[in-house]
DNA sequence: CCTCGGATTCGGAGGTAGGT
DNA sequence: ACCTACCTCCGAATCCGAGG
């Protein structure tokens, strides 16, 4: 399959810009029988994978151009959400300090003559374009699949992206049209983790998405908790009621995840015991109920004796819960297999 | 309609890192 | 040391389209 080796056949400068069949027979071979990558040292990636990662490795030794900032143009998937003021600003220090040590990867336009599209250094064309001086980059002619897996394998490689600009990416590019192949491929993830990167880009509305920003705190679990609680009827209201509060926008990215979290959040029991007064003037009973723990508060001085009372009935109480509780279960079943539970845990 | 096989999703174990 | 959050991996379950 030419998908698995996309970008072989580039370090010899045969890349077919639109075919996407440029292959060498040496790393076909390589990526059918599995074999390691002993010159790159990188842990894990063996097969397909481990070819395309050993072909983005030689990508980089290659010749380095300069070029004017304005003929170059974004990716045609973008993998980034909003970036810090303080992170742009530092970068611009930097390359004004030390020139643009690392270059960036562009191929020709497709579609236009004279120009480039990036495939990964958008922040350094952002800072380079700033300080009005020439990009380094190298010119390579990509295929879109080559494009998109070079350009999601050097952010996977310095790890920067959060999830959920991960999950945005991988959900981007298969709107796009590319196989899972190819998104395992460019993220680096198994089918497992592309899975769950595409279900979570798609069930919380990119509104939403776009207002917490990258969050580089939260994970996969979190950002599936808070798909799960928008699920419920009026929650992606309460979500936008609350990014519009004035203090939401100052809030750091993984601050304004934990708003909308909350925002979304069950509403929960009154964290007030409850009180159940029997005897008119008494409180008897309080009851305080939380996510994990119920507890039922005694007056020992409003009816002396009724918790020892308690105590001593919850034997029987128990063994009549026991037998209403499977009663109904048996009412709903029918004799079919019960549908398995889903737990979520925070 | 049924079967089959590949693709996708789900649940959970286990390891790691960071905070308290 | 313990807890929490995150990540990767594995196997099982489920979905879905193709072919008989």
């Amino acid at each position: 399959m030419a998908r698995k080796n996309l970008l072989v056949g580039l370090t010899a400068g045969e890349a077919q810009a639109a075919s996407g069949h440029a292959i060498s027979e040496t790393a076909t071979h390589a990526a059918a029988a599995g074999q390691p990558a002993p010159h790159f040292g990188v842990m894990g990636t063996r097969g397909a994978i481990g070819a395309v990662t050993r072909s983005i490795e030689q990508l980089k030794a290659h010749a380095v151009v300069e070029i004017d900032c304005d003929l170059v143009e974004r990716s045609f998937i973008t993998d980034r959400l909003e970036g810090s003021a303080e992170d742009h600003r530092s970068l611009v220090a930097s390359i004004r300090e030390h020139g643009q040590q690392v270059p960036v990867l562009v191929r020709p336009h497709p579609a236009r003559e004279g120009r480039y599209q990036i495939a990964y250094g958008h922040r350094r064309l952002r800072a380079v374009a700033e300080l009005g001086i020439r990009l380094r980059a190298m010119v390579k002619p990509l295929t879109d699949e080559q494009l998109v897996v070079a350009q999601g394998q050097e952010n996977s490689a310095r790890t920067d992206l959060s999830f959920i600009e991960k999950a945005l990416f991988a959900a981007r590019l298969e709107e796009a049209g590319f196989k899972r192949d190819t998104l395992m491929a460019a993220l680096s993830v198994d089918k497992t983790g592309l899975s769950r990167l595409i279900s979570a880009a798609v069930k919380v509305p990119r509104d939403i998405i776009a207002a917490i920003g990258p969050a580089p705190k939260a994970g996969r679990d979190r950002w599936l908790a808070l798909a799960e609680r928008l699920e419920a009827s009026g929650a992606a209201e309460r979500a936008r009621e609350a990014s519009s509060r004035p203090d939401f926008a100052a809030a750091s990215s993984d601050d304004r995840f934990l708003q909308i979290l909350e925002a979304v959040a069950p509403k929960r029991r009154s964290a007030e015991p409850a009180v159940w007064s029997p005897i008119a003037g008494k409180r008897l009973l309080r009851i305080k109920d939380d996510a994990t723990t119920l507890t039922l508060m005694i007056d020992k001085k409003a009816e002396p004796g009724f918790g020892d009372y308690l105590i001593g009935a919850l034997p029987e109480i128990y063994a009549a819960f026991q037998a209403g509780s499977q009663g109904s279960e048996r009412k709903k079943d029918h004799g079919r297999v019960a549908e398995p539970r889903k737990t979520t845990k925070l």
